[in-house]
DNA sequence: ACATAGGACGTACGCCGTAAACAAGATGTA
DNA sequence: TACATCTTGTTTACGGCGTACGTCCTATGT
């Protein structure tokens, strides 16, 4: 019953995307570990096997989520090539820390995914550009991407708690400290500080000295 | 036969340590994926409910993974507190990067796991010590502390191929690229460099940058 | 000699991903 | 119209996973 016409409960059809974004919302809902073929299966009201008519497998979902969640990271929209360089670089790390924001369970697996995507190459190739343009040459925007990347992952793993490392204390961590006061006077005196999560002023103190130390380095025209 | 005496077979006793030790070993030859409660019992010749005698579960063992490997962090010997806090500073990130390339896939493990870990707050210590001895007010120093953490992580993430993201691009995925090469111009023409997989050269320029550009920030005393 | 305790083990349950065979409607062709 | 094919969802099943539970074996203290 209710299954011939099946008119009322009004089914949408099942396709990739419609998969895709309901494993989102479970990602971001249930953390990464609760994604499961059979949960999203359930979550759509449906079998599972009906999943593996539009998704090869799991880690095909998982680059599909990789990919609609990154979709939002170009074109940070603002970009003018006229400006200086540092302000187009902070644009584009800024549009990936806002999708971070957006989604931050879906960008942890991403990053703890085996993504062989070429995903993204668009954005690669804007930044370039711009380093170019800025005057650095091959191996120089080829460091300075790495290095930008680089900051701006481990900073969202950091903040995403995923590494909850000293630097990274929450609250219930400080007690640690205290409870050995002879060992670790700094930290103790740094408790209020250590104890914030980073944030975005961390955030962008930083990018700011790798951008201004970046703009330091020998470039060929002004 | 075989089992009654056990003499010949000589097994060791089975101990926490043991077993962790299995499993490092387990993941940096199969990769993290590979690393279950029953390839460790197998490889110990072993049945898989003995481990439980010793480790509550498997999230315990991947701490206890975190923090065997982690252990190699300090003391990095060598630190001198009358040097320059720079100097100090790139010892202990090379102290990291050490056991990083020493354990890769463990390392990964660690980062890509829960982990909270109050571990290594003994580096945390040292560390903040040697910044407040530079003259880095206490704000200052834990920005620091973290700017250090988030660029030697996200470094270490994109080393080891976890995040495969456009800068660390491999031989294979230049063919993408290639294949459109109206619209990556830049990409291409530093092809060669992209498909250079970053290495220690790229990690000491960065870091280099972080800290003197850390360096030129206002501090109290000389 | 016997009681006790601790470590190793076998069994079993409920999850997981997915291969394979099947069913039922949609669509193209005569 | 009738038939063939294709698309989409479903059922069943298999092997691997973590681990709760109960049992047995062995070493030790008395």
């Amino acid at each position: 019953m209710g299954k011939k016409a099946a008119g009322r409960t009004e089914r949408r059809p099942l396709s990739r995307e419609l998969i895709i974004e309901a494993a989102i919302v479970l990602v971001e809902r249930d953390g990464a570990r609760g994604l499961s073929m059979r949960k999203v299966a359930a979550e759509l009201g449906v079998g599972v096997m009906s999943l593996y008519n539009h998704v090869p497998d799991r880690e095909a979902l998982v680059d599909g989520i990789a990919i609609t969640v990154l979709a939002g990271l170009n074109p940070p929209s603002g970009l003018d090539p006229a400006a200086d360089w540092k302000v187009n670089a902070r644009l584009m790390v800024d549009a990936f820390r806002a999708t971070a924001h957006r989604y931050p369970r879906s960008m942890h697996l991403v990053f703890t995914s085996r993504i062989d995507l070429e995903f993204k190459w668009t954005a690669a190739e804007q930044a370039l550009a711009y380093l170019a343009s800025a005057g650095f040459d091959g191996e120089t925007s080829v460091r300075a991407l790495r290095a930008l990347m680089s900051f701006a992952i481990g900073a969202q793993m950091m903040v995403h708690g995923v590494v909850r490392v000293p630097g990274t204390a929450q609250a219930e961590v400080i007690e640690t400290v205290m409870a050995d006061p002879e060992r670790y006077p700094h930290a103790i005196a740094l408790a209020h500080e250590l104890a914030r999560p980073p944030g975005d002023a961390d955030f962008d103190r930083g990018l700011e000295m790798l951008l201004s130390a970046l703009d330091r380095l020998p470039r060929q025209n002004a």
